[in-house]
Order: C-alpha cells, then sequence, then structure tokens
DNA sequence: CCAAAAGTGTTCGGCTTACACCCATGT
DNA sequence: ACATGGGTGTAAGCCGAACACTTTTGG
C-alpha cells in the first residue's frame, strides 16, 4: 500500500491479498515498505485508486503487476475504513488464488516482493494482518462451496496435488477417500484421460477443472 | 444518494438497503430525488461519505436518519464503482434489517422516504436496482445460517410470525412441522412463556431469540 | 521383493423432507 | 357446533464421517 499526501477528502486505497499454495503451505504475496509510514514492515500490495478506474479493473492490474497473471480468481473481500490510523482512508480489499508455478514476481532490490506462509507471518503494516485474517476465512468457505481451487492449480493435477491444497489452506488434513466422493460428486473436475508416474508408486491419475471460471456448487 | 460536483478524486458514497417485512412483503426504504440525476426517479438512501467518518459509523448514523433505530442487524454488502455512469465514484453498500412498527420514518414532503415492495419495485436511479439485488441474494443467504430475523421482529412473537418472514423473504412456502423443527434445533429462540389470544383459535406460544446480536450458526 | 503412494466400498448416524390430524379458542 | 389458526410425530432418503486393504510401479 502505497502513502501519500491528503487534502480534504479521505483516499480511496486499493489492497490485494495474493495467496498461493507452494510446499504444503498457504502462502500470501508481501512487499517491505521501503518509506513512511512502517517503513521496514512488510505490507499487502496495493496502491491509490485513481480518478475514472473501476475497482475490480484496478485490482487485476496490480495483480497483473505484481505477477504476470490474468484472468485468475479474483474477488472484493471487504471495504475498510480503519487501515490506516495516521489519515482517513477508504481501502477496498481484493483477494486473488494464483499458482505460484506460474507467477513471476517483479524483482524490485527494494520491495523485496515475495511469498511469505500464511502460518508465521512477520509483523505487518497497517492492519494488514487483520485484512488476511478476513481473507483467509473467506477463502477457507469458498473452497467449500465452489470450484475456487482451481486458480491455485495448473491446468492438470492429480487428486493427491489437489487434496493437499484443501488440507493446507483448511490447516487440517482430510479423509482420502471421502474428499475423492465429494469432489467427484460435484462435478467440478474430471479425468483428463491421462496419467503420471513420478516414483517408486502407481501412476497417477490426471484430472483437470471442468471450468476455469468461478462456479458455485 | 446526494449528488455534489467533484474535483479530480473519486466520490466515496455510501448507500444503505433498508429492509423491512410488512404485510407479508419484504419491502425496501426507497426516497425520491429531487435534483438531478435521476430526477424524479426513486432511490436509495445514501450520501457522501464526510472526511474522518468510519464507514460502519456512517452506515448506522444514515439507518438513525432515516429510522430513528439503532442497534439494528447491519452489514456492509459490497463497494461498487459503476454506481453512476455520470462521474467517477465508489459507493460502498450497507444493508440492515428493521422492524418496521419501530421504525419513524422522516416526513419529507419532497423526498417522500417510503417502503416498497421488493417484488414490483418502480423505475430506480443509478444502478439501484442491482444493489437491491444482491442485498436481497446475501440477505435469503444470511437466513439459513444466522439469526439475522431478529432485527425483523418485535422483542417477543409467534412461530407463526417468524415463519411468515422467511417466506416472504424467501419467497416461497415452508412446511410448518419442519419449519419449527429446523429452527428449534439451533437454539436462536426460546419460549418466553407467555402466549397471545389474537382470534377465534388456539392461543400463540411466545417466542423471543436467544440473543439480539448477530450470531452465526 | 520391498517401499511408496494411488486407488477403492461399506456402515452408521444425523439431518432434511414429506406428510395429516388433533387442540384451544371465539363467535 | 363450527370455523380458525396453533401445535405436534414418524418414516424414508440422502449426505457426511469413520475406517483398511489392494494395486501398481521403481529400485
Amino acid at each position: 500500500m502505497v502513502h501519500r499526501p491528503i487534502d480534504g477528502k479521505p483516499l480511496i486505497a486499493l489492497v490485494v491479498v495474493i495467496f498461493t499454495v507452494e510446499g504444503g503451505a498457504l502462502r500470501v504475496l508481501l512487499i517491505r515498505r521501503s518509506g513512511p509510514p512502517f517503513q521496514g514492515l512488510w505490507a499487502l500490495p496495493g496502491g491509490i485508486l485513481s480518478r475514472d478506474e473501476a475497482l475490480e479493473k484496478a485490482a487485476a492490474r496490480r495483480l497483473l503487476e505484481e505477477t504476470g497473471l490474468e484472468d485468475v480468481y479474483l474477488e472484493q473481500l471487504y471495504t475498510f475504513s480503519d487501515l490506516d490510523p495516521q489519515q482517513p482512508s477508504v481501502a477496498v480489499a481484493y483477494f486473488a488464488l494464483v499458482n505460484h508455478t506460474q507467477a513471476r514476481l517483479q524483482q524490485r532490490r527494494r520491495w523485496r516482493p515475495g511469498w511469505h506462509a500464511v502460518a508465521g507471518l512477520p509483523e505487518l503494516a497497517f492492519n494488514n494482518r487483520a485484512v488476511i485474517d478476513y481473507a483467509l476465512t473467506r477463502l477457507r468457505y469458498k473452497l467449500e462451496y465452489t470450484n475456487a481451487a482451481y486458480s491455485l492449480l495448473p491446468e492438470s493435477f492429480t487428486l493427491s496435488e489437489l487434496q493437499r491444497v484443501y488440507e493446507s489452506i483448511l490447516g487440517h488434513p482430510l479423509d482420502k477417500r471421502n474428499f475423492r466422493k465429494w469432489i467427484l460428486a460435484r462435478d467440478i473436475v474430471r479425468h483428463t484421460g491421462g496419467s503420471r508416474s513420478e516414483g517408486a508408486h502407481r501412476p497417477a491419475r490426471l484430472y483437470a477443472f471442468t471450468s476455469r471460471e468461478p462456479v458455485v456448487f
């Protein structure tokens, strides 16, 4: 989130919580603040909304700048009015889900954008911790009744990989048989016909999401 | 929603969707616009967010102005950035649930604030129709897993009255026995001990919500 | 042949749904 | 006594949760 002087009106800020799952952990993209306030702390990417820019478009643009990705799961989260104790402002928060293997983070020496495990975050600027908590609650909820996970995985994947994504986000293990019955009963994934061998064990069948647009089931 | 000239920054508007159930119909509070744009059309109450005012507080204040009520169910809905095609603006929408017998609407000759059945709305200003649709979807959803209905009913009520509120909002009839089992299984209402006679039939037992704060079950 | 992950069914309990009659009262 | 809305139980189906062994491969 960028800080600017104000005039007589509250600023409209934008904040984007970009999640990915990597190494069995849910991670969020943070950048390091190089100036006040909260200099040196980590913060969510964001910025000031410019005149004439629609909110969702601005969030998508910011996401593209940080990750090089478009057409991923992106949803408005909440609008906070107490983000910055130092000045009146309103911050519209979005959250996005990306596949970290497809994301190309910027190489900025000062801002050091990078993925940070949600379990074990450093001290954050503004009330970004509350924003991330809110986003995580929403994400867990959405996993249960939408296909949002499509945005965290590559085109094809195994059911074990999908299960690990769910487990990383929900924070607890799932029963393999029940998970498969559940995910297959809703028809959000389909078997591609292919399979993948990667070790001294039986190869895994490959699946793909039937839709890569947000769907509620 | 009040219209004002702009300078170089988007305005932050506030819109409040105030619902009530009256006469077996879900109704929303509308006021008539006395000036451009959309002069003469009906619109949701709202206004421009002033500097230094927290969003929720501003929504609560606007609700108090229109209905004389405080401490009712009030929840942030969504932040729209395409409300007014004529100028860049962001509108933070809230929705509230009130008991119409407790609400005291303002008597403004020009603005004519009043309750309008959601089924059969007149032509509305801005994209207020979309805001109401969004609020209705959220409300139906919330009825299913929160005690939000407390805010639509007086302190004590009969289970038939409660059922009629649910039916008016959901838009379809519910089975009496199943509704009672369902609402009593969650313990969101309790029998007060009293009853009420009002006609040539058996008196109805009176119930009250166990909590008049928002609770998720 | 051994280790490793993939894949697969059944049982139980609880919740939702459908459905019809008696109760208490006022007129 | 009759009309009116209040109040109640049971059976069936579906869904979620618990739980263990066989399959296929690489080394």
